[in-house]
RNA sequence: GGCGCAUUCGUCUAGCGGCCCAGGACACCGCCCUCUCAAGGCGGAGAUCAGGGGUUCGAAUCCCCUAUGCGCUACCA
């Protein structure tokens, strides 16, 4: 392929934050683009005014942002190809209605949506198919400009030539075909002024070199009309390719029943960028048989569409989340701690902020290999900063064990650490030594103290919590325990 | 209803005619490690390659039919 020519675009609505689905298709263009060197267009289609959600653009952004998808035109980074809002293109497009009018390739319709509504019944009744009857295309000079007079609404109608097929060679999907009188006359300007999805993508990529579209499946049905219009338009159409859909566990296309919807509802949740986008370029591209982590320059060199499948995937959160575990255990100990700081902020409770980094830094290596959400950050190391966790004193007293020989145990524990060295290694030789006198498994001991220490029945290894929780820390809660145990009612 | 696409372990996938009585990963199960939980190591179970016809010396791979799933069928993208 000819790298300088690759022109890619992500043409999202700002209808709302992008999902998954949506987020992959972005990736996989960007991938394109940055493999064969072309550029990654970043392109709003904001024609339809009644779905416009404030604030969508600069989600959608910082989504991109987020993942480290960079654009080389569109917003904020501008083009010589610009403007990249289409709503700031409408005499382009408008242009190319007239022309198409003029051609006889379009008609004015003035069918109301009453009638077309009705019409869908009719034929939904009849069993035929659905699809708008051509109504207007025949309408006489006359007729029309009766119309016109009356103050009648208008929308612009492509008309779909009545015999042949249109065929598409897929990049992904191979050839495709359909009967041109089984495509309806579509339209191509509302009643608002406002082009639809299928004038302004023609018209835009068309004029912005776009040399290969790549989105999903669901567009599949809409390419014969996009041909079409470059057929009619005099247009050389771009390379398409139809990548394949992601749907929820259910089988059913991705919406907000399936969990976090948005990409920014993954990032409060704790996954990681580069864990997501791992993940993401692994649904519906394989890199060769087996290499599932890997860099993103990997992903970059690798990527080509002969590597992309066809059949529709399901997203699996189980495995994303391994994955970002796998991502977690791989940072070093300053980047995850800055990275769970923010989580911490926001969960823990706020007397114990703010957070001391260098503290948390000694907790790192303790939890990092259990971490799999860094939103599980705070519930995970709230033990570290409260100055005594809570929890039922009756789970001191181990299985099988009795409430006598727990506060021996305690007694004794609390009196050998008095003194140590409150280092990890010498801890576990005394408190050892002290579970063997005392006649307890190392389980039933340690499990005691792990109660007392962090409130906790798991915990990372106990001695090496110890040492970063500091005896000044760890000598009260032991007394906190005696003190409790002892209060507890024997036989209770 | 019409049109289109798809169909390999529960899930993501490898496979582009013989290397496959189908490989990897997640999840699952067992064992090891072990103060708990993880992580890690080892092993296991799991796919008659949707079904049926062809083509071929030979098919998961090519062709046809059927079934199923999904998508589209808006003055939404």
């Amino acid at each position: 392929m000819v790298a300088d020519n690759i022109r890619v675009r992500y043409a999202p609505s700002p209808t709302g934050l992008p999902h998954i689905g949506n987020i992959r298709t972005a990736l996989f263009n960007w991938l394109f683009a940055r493999h064969y060197g072309g550029k990654f267009i970043v392109r709003i289609e904001d024609t339809d005014r009644e779905r416009l959600v404030p604030g969508a653009v600069e989600g959608i952004l910082e989504g991109l942002e987020w993942l480290g998808i960079d654009w080389d035109e569109g917003p904020r980074v501008g083009g010589d190809y610009g403007s990249y809002y289409q709503s700031e293109r409408l005499p382009l497009y408008r242009e190319a209605a007239d022309k198409l009018i003029g051609q006889g390739d379009a008609y004015r319709c003035y069918c109301t949506r009453e009638r077309l509504d009705q019409l869908r019944v009719e034929q939904g009744r009849n069993k035929q198919a659905l699809g708008y009857d051509r109504c207007c295309r025949s309408l006489t000079p006359e007729q029309q400009r009766a119309l016109e007079s009356e103050g009648a609404p208008s929308v612009v109608r492509f008309a779909m030539p009545d015999s042949g097929v249109t065929q598409l060679h897929d990049l992904i999907r191979d050839d495709v075909e359909w009967q041109n009188e089984l495509v309806d006359d579509f339209i191509l300007i509302k009643s608002d002024g406002f082009p639809t999805y299928h004038l302004a993508v023609v018209t835009d990529d068309h004029l912005m070199q776009i040399s290969h579209v790549l989105r999903a499946e669901e567009w599949l049905p809409s390419a014969p009309r996009h041909l079409q219009l470059y057929r009619a338009l005099g247009y050389t159409p771009p390379q398409h390719g139809h990548l394949p859909m992601i749907l929820g566990p259910d089988r059913a296309k991705l919406s907000k029943r399936h969990g976090a919807t948005s990409i920014m509802e993954y990032r409060d949740e704790g996954y990681l960028p580069d864990a997501l986008r791992n993940f993401m370029v692994l649904l519906g591209w394989s890199l060769d048989d087996k290499t599932e982590v890997m860099p993103l320059t990997t992903m970059r060199e690798g990527f080509t569409l002969e590597r992309v499948g066809k059949p529709a995937a399901i997203f699996d959160r189980e495995k994303l989340s391994w994955m970002n575990g796998v991502y977690i255990r791989a940072m070093d100990a300053g980047a995850l701690a800055d990275a769970m700081l923010p989580y911490l902020e926001r969960d823990l409770p706020p007397e114990l902020l703010p957070v001391d980094r260098d503290y948390l830094l000694r907790i790192v290596p303790l939890v990092q290999e259990r971490l799999k959400l860094l939103a599980e950050s705070a519930e995970m190391t709230a033990y570290f900063f409260a100055a005594q966790p809570e929890y039922d004193p009756a789970n001191l007293v181990q299985r099988g064990a009795t409430q006598e020989e727990t506060l021996a145990a305690l007694n004794r524990a609390a009196e050998s650490l008095a003194t140590a060295d409150f280092t990890a290694p010498v801890m576990e030789e005394l408190l050892r030594a002290d579970g063997e006198a005392l006649g307890l498994t190392p389980r039933r001991f340690f499990g005691t103290l792990r109660w007392a220490v962090t409130g906790r029945n798991v915990s990372p290894p106990l001695f090496e919590t110890m040492e970063v929780l500091g005896r000044e820390r760890v000598a009260p809660r032991l007394q906190t325990a005696i003190d409790r145990l002892s209060q507890v009612r024997s036989g209770d």
